[in-house]
DNA sequence: ACGGCTGAGTGATTCCCGTTTAGTGTCGGG
DNA sequence: CCCGACACTAAACGGGAATCACTCAGCCGT
């Protein structure tokens, strides 16, 4: 690994060390070792033994053990509005629009579980740092985008019941409950899991929409 | 309720005096403050403050946390379980008994979200003791309870698509998510909650089953 | 060349957690 | 009266997050 990274800046006493790289580095192993062990598994002490540096180092760079995964959690939800926003731009009907999104949803969370548990099932009242509104703020985006299409049906006048508020909402959470319990229950038996999200799209769609 | 705790003694050396009580004291005290703070507010020093011993004197009675913890799962599942027992009883079509259950399961959860979040939201697997046979045993016969009535829809060829099984498992779970969602993310600004519970059962009753 | 400033990093320490160990007082049966 | 089991405790351990006082290295203007 060269060291040739460097920063053209005038009045610059930041480019002394390799200082400002390491927020990235420990980002990265704080990552990887949650992905891999969960929440309670990614420790300050491994992090910073990952890296290479003392625990304390990590919090040059970060308030405290929440906001580094708090920073990991908006990725995750950046990557999902990106998954919507690119379904959001394709030439199709509203409805598979919303199947799709919810879709591309369950797999996110089936192949991140970690990520997923710690951005959608957990309260995170205990986190006290500031980033905690731009998370809100990148969920509501993200739910925003899901939203569209099922205003869109709602205009067409194809909702069975409810708002379409309730609706979106309603879709979500079915489809959040099916893989959260997925994720939080493995020895449980259950159906495959392809399956299961197949009837339960097909049954809230059906139930939800008229076509 | 009463544990038949067997000791290989011929004179029965029975209790002194209150020894005996203290496991369901503890019990009371942990269950009080398991519900008002959650599973890292209740302490087992907290806990032992309450009853008025010391922390070490829960592990006379408890293995260690998780036990506490579990026998109150346990008491919760068990209070689900009845629900539903008495809901199979009411001479009723199966798609009311479907709905009342779901509807009481979702209340159950609202009313108890720390206990729900506890039994349904979290993954046991830090748990070493041997009573999450018991917990997961009673989970299963509180969704047989439940899955009975989806049965005889089934029987009936009312399902739409989809197995009796899967459509048990994604009534379970459309509703765990909604209620789910609802207690951990609270700062969200939710519809209201009743409607949101009528549109999922409405949504999915009409999605997966035939009038 | 020099001393001060500052950012990066560290070891020791604090606090709280669950849990363990070794020991204390007390009661009941022989 | 004594012995042992019982209910319990004080003290400690190990491992977490977080803080503190401190060092070290490079850049600055003089």
């Amino acid at each position: 690994m060269s060291v040739a990274l460097k920063k053209p800046q005038k009045s610059a006493r930041k480019p002394k060390g390799d200082g400002h790289l390491r927020r990235g580095e420990i980002l990265a192993a704080a990552e990887r070792i949650f992905i891999a062990e969960g929440y309670s598994g990614a420790t300050i002490r491994k992090i910073a033994d990952a890296v290479g540096v003392s625990s304390t180092a990590l919090y040059m760079h970060f308030r405290d053990k929440d906001q580094i995964l708090l920073e990991i959690s908006n990725d995750a939800i950046e990557r999902l509005l990106e998954l919507n926003t690119q379904i959001a731009s394709r030439p199709i009907d509203p409805v598979s629009r919303v199947r799709l999104m919810l879709e591309a949803y369950m797999r996110f969370a089936l192949d991140n579980p970690n990520t997923y548990q710690l951005v959608f099932c957990t309260t995170g009242d205990h986190i006290s740092s500031d980033k905690v509104g731009d998370t809100m703020a990148l969920g509501d985006r993200c739910f925003e985008k899901f939203s569209e299409p099922v205003h869109q049906i709602a205009a067409q006048g194809r909702l069975r019941s409810g708002s379409a508020v309730q609706a979106a909402e309603v879709l979500w959470s079915g489809c959040h409950g099916l893989v959260s319990l997925l994720i939080t229950k493995p020895s449980r038996t259950w159906s495959d899991a392809e399956g299961l999200m197949k009837v339960m799209l097909d049954g809230l769609l059906h139930g939800l929409v008229t076509d």
